[in-house]
DNA sequence: ACATCTATGTTAGAGATACTAACATTCCTT
DNA sequence: AAGGAATGTTAGTATCTCTAACATAGATGT
């Protein structure tokens, strides 16, 4: 179907229902986003969309669905542009994951606030929880590398997200300059996360 | 004037309004709050808080506002209870910091998402970022205590704010259950603040 | 091919909301 | 005590969410 060609029926309504919602979010805002103006902006009328989602929350959920998925996608990537097993696999995750969210920013209150907890409790769990494991797996060969097979990588693996995650939220949420002029927070991130791994790994040396 | 005498002038009806909006976020979340809502909770006409707050973001700001005082009320409070200089002081301002984010979860959309971060801006700053200055002072008493006056206190505070930050936004969102069930975020924030000072003593020694 | 069923649009409208304008009452200053 | 400033009220506009009833087009079975 050309683009141009008016149908009766829009095809992909769906779908176009969410690239216009994330569109229209990260022009103005997740706050004052209307289902109305997202219809307008897909060329259907105000009440086609309910076909497609139940309410106004299921499209943020969707909405929200597609930024997990972005996220967990741009990081197998940069994760697998470093060397297996090395501890810059790990930052380039990190690294991806604060950029993403900062030049995301509209989608951080989707995924993060209210609608992005309601957001896991679907069944679509796996595809959303899937950049986690990417980060597990790449825990998993640093540690295989370094010969330590006794860490909890699991455990380590939410230290870790923990940590970057609350890099990106500092750094999105625009406070930090109040605090600090010149922070620069991938490479705060970077230090930060040097300095855990080394306490980890004196920590399990020592335990011998 | 009692409670129960009705009045033409409510008295004090910017801070009913703000009291009466936490209640109701705290009740049924932040995406649904509605000003007419919170106008009916304190008794008054949907019109006239208007004279107060110049549109529904300008109240959230101002309830965002309460979450940041209440924070750094309570921070104050628990680091004051800790020994001076110890990192069980830190660790307590972490604590509270997350009990405060996960059981206050409703103001965590206010106090990190699109209002949160207008919130920063306006000139009631030092308020609402007393909460980091006391984490700053407890970490400065900390490496005083350890003899270590090279280390850069501002830019380590700042990381373990993220840490912390992290772990909280973490616990909050619900989502970690779905990784590991029996996760101990406090638990598991302390033992990784606990591997990441080791890792900076370790590295402030080396450098000599 | 053809009829029919189902999916997916449309218009109309109820009920609620944000916010404004015009008016009313009370407080506060002089 | 008078009058202006502050802070309420009612009424109203524009908009939004979501539903109901109806229209059209694709899909399916014979």
């Amino acid at each position: 179907m050309s683009a141009a060609v008016k149908t009766y029926h829009h095809g992909d309504l769906r779908n176009a229902m969410i690239v216009a919602a994330a569109e229209l979010i990260e022009e103005s805002g997740s706050l004052g986003f209307s289902m109305a103006d997202a219809a307008r902006r897909a060329g259907v009328s105000t009440a086609a969309p309910y076909r497609h989602f139940r309410d106004k929350e299921a499209l943020l959920d969707a909405v929200a669905q597609l930024g997990f998925f972005g996220l967990s996608e741009s990081a197998r990537r940069v994760r697998d542009a470093e060397a297996e097993g090395s501890i810059e696999a790990i930052i380039a995750i990190g690294k991806n994951y604060i950029s993403y969210v900062t030049t995301k920013a509209a989608f951080y209150d989707l995924m993060w606030g209210d609608i992005g907890a309601r957001a896991f409790e679907a069944e679509s769990f796996d595809r959303k929880a899937a950049g986690f494991y990417v980060l597990v797996d790449t825990v998993r060969a640093y540690f295989k590398a370094q010969a330590l097979s006794q860490v909890n990588v699991l455990d380590l693996s939410i230290k870790l997200w923990a940590m970057v995650h609350g890099f990106s939220a500092i750094a999105m949420s625009g406070k930090l300059p109040h605090f600090h002029p010149d922070a620069d927070v991938p490479a705060m991130m970077e230090a930060a996360t040097r300095s855990f791994m080394r306490g980890v790994i004196a920590e399990q040396r020592n335990s011998h």
